[in-house]
DNA sequence: CGCTTAATTGAGAGCCTTCAATCATCGTGG
DNA sequence: CCACGATGATTGAAGGCTCTCAATTAAGCG
């Protein structure tokens, strides 16, 4: 085991404990090491929630509403920490977008170890509370706008997560399909389309082949999406770009 | 200091640890009691987030997407912990449903706190899981299901927090108004109205004054909100009893 | 270079919303 | 105890946004 292994950026960079400790031994022992080609989903458990670190690679959780019903409940990409539910009243399911690595944990072992050590429970008290939080604001999206909102709000969310910048804009390279959007986003893949090209006429982002998108316009982006905090005054705007960026990328 | 303080309940019930000592002192040090009157909001603290502790009554956590658009991320009942953000994109606020008592914590303290006590993190790790979980499961029912699919789902979801069996149904006595419910479900109280009347015409409830709700077909209405399992065979129905009262009402 | 899959674009239908009016509920005051 | 008023809930009709169905175009891969 050499010092790039999953497990070692797992336990140091997202607990910030050395893997070698008595902690570290007792998480090995308990983890399951997964290699997910594109397109494949994690061995589910049906009895036993998961807990996943995922090394490298990008993941959607998806929910089984019924046959042809899916929603997404999350994306994750390198470094995030999400967990898996069992005996929800939805089958949930785990998919690699591109070839991942991760780590598997059985929900409970985990947590009973995690919570003996303090720096472990921290950083996952606030990983929890900062997916609820994530999970929060997507339903409200879900339950409140309307699908250029909803689009607008989605190209900001991976803008920060996954998106480089250039030239005063943003690019992205998205690892998801128009249907994934759309399964995320609550809305058809036809729907997704058409809201991209209004943005693309619209002069807000450019796209080339499928999964690259530039994003032209941030200020506009954040106004069509509705994240412009109601201004207190007159023509307070700048505290838009700031809170934008306000909060870290996390599983959710 | 009396045996019955919400406080005391709060270490007692909530994590299982004596107010007495020393952890249970710091955290009382940071704490905040709060009498809210019905339709009263929490203090809202924009610069921290907060952690409650509802002790007694019921509460609505909204989201304000807009003027004129709240979107309802959870309900909460007695013994319910929840967190509350103070940095999104929202405006997010606490509402007493009922008159409620609860306590308050600045979010990082008690965490930072709470992380250093095993069986505190075990049981916060534990309620923000569900939390999660549950808020996964509402944008699911935000993102893919009808309006009847929707309600029939919240009336199921409310008989495992506050219903009382009643000659094989289940009798409701629902503290929050159709707008709370339409908030809720992302619907109008127009709509959630109609779906009532759909349901009571179709025998499956039966309505009494503004609050009081019989559900007279708890199958029919797991059928209709979509929560059965796929059968794996043929009249596989039994299962569903099963886990419709798994999971424990939890914050979220 | 051709094929398979994904994405785009268009037309029509459906579900929920909006707007409007009526009815019921419940707290209050006589 | 009942009448009254205010708020909440119900019901109806019309419109809008997204979905469904269908066809075309583009992208990516062998």
């Amino acid at each position: 085991m050499n010092a790039a292994t999953p497990f070692d950026q797992f336990t140091r960079s997202a607990f910030g404990i050395e893997p070698g400790g008595t902690i570290g031994a007792r998480l090995k022992a308990m983890a399951t090491q997964a290699a997910l080609p594109k397109g494949q989903s994690a061995p589910s458990d049906r009895t036993t929630d998961q807990v996943v670190f995922l090394a490298s690679g990008a993941t959607k959780l998806s929910a089984h509403a019924s046959l042809e019903r899916e929603q997404i409940v999350a994306f994750h990409f390198g470094g995030d920490i999400t967990a898996i539910p069992s005996d929800s009243i939805y089958a949930y399911e785990l998919t690699a977008l591109v070839d991942s690595e991760l780590l598997l944990f059985p929900a409970r072992e985990f947590f009973d170890l995690a919570a003996s050590d303090a720096s472990i429970s921290r950083s996952l008290l606030g990983r929890l509370t900062a997916a609820l939080y994530r999970s929060r604001d997507k339903a409200v999206a879900l339950g409140q706008k309307s699908a250029s909102e909803r689009l607008a709000g989605f190209l900001l969310g991976m803008s920060e997560r996954v998106g480089k910048p250039h030239r005063g804009g943003c690019l992205l390279d998205l690892p998801m399909s128009r249907r994934d959007i759309g399964d995320s986003l609550g809305l058809t893949i036809e729907t997704v389309s058409r809201q991209i090209s209004h943005l693309r006429e619209a002069g807000l982002v450019e796209t080339q082949g499928r999964s690259h998108v530039r994003l032209l316009d941030l200020e506009a982006l954040m106004a069509m999406a509705g994240h412009a905090q109601p201004a207190k005054n007159s023509t307070d705007n700048d505290s838009n770009l700031i809170s934008i960026n306000a909060r870290l990328a996390t599983s959710g």
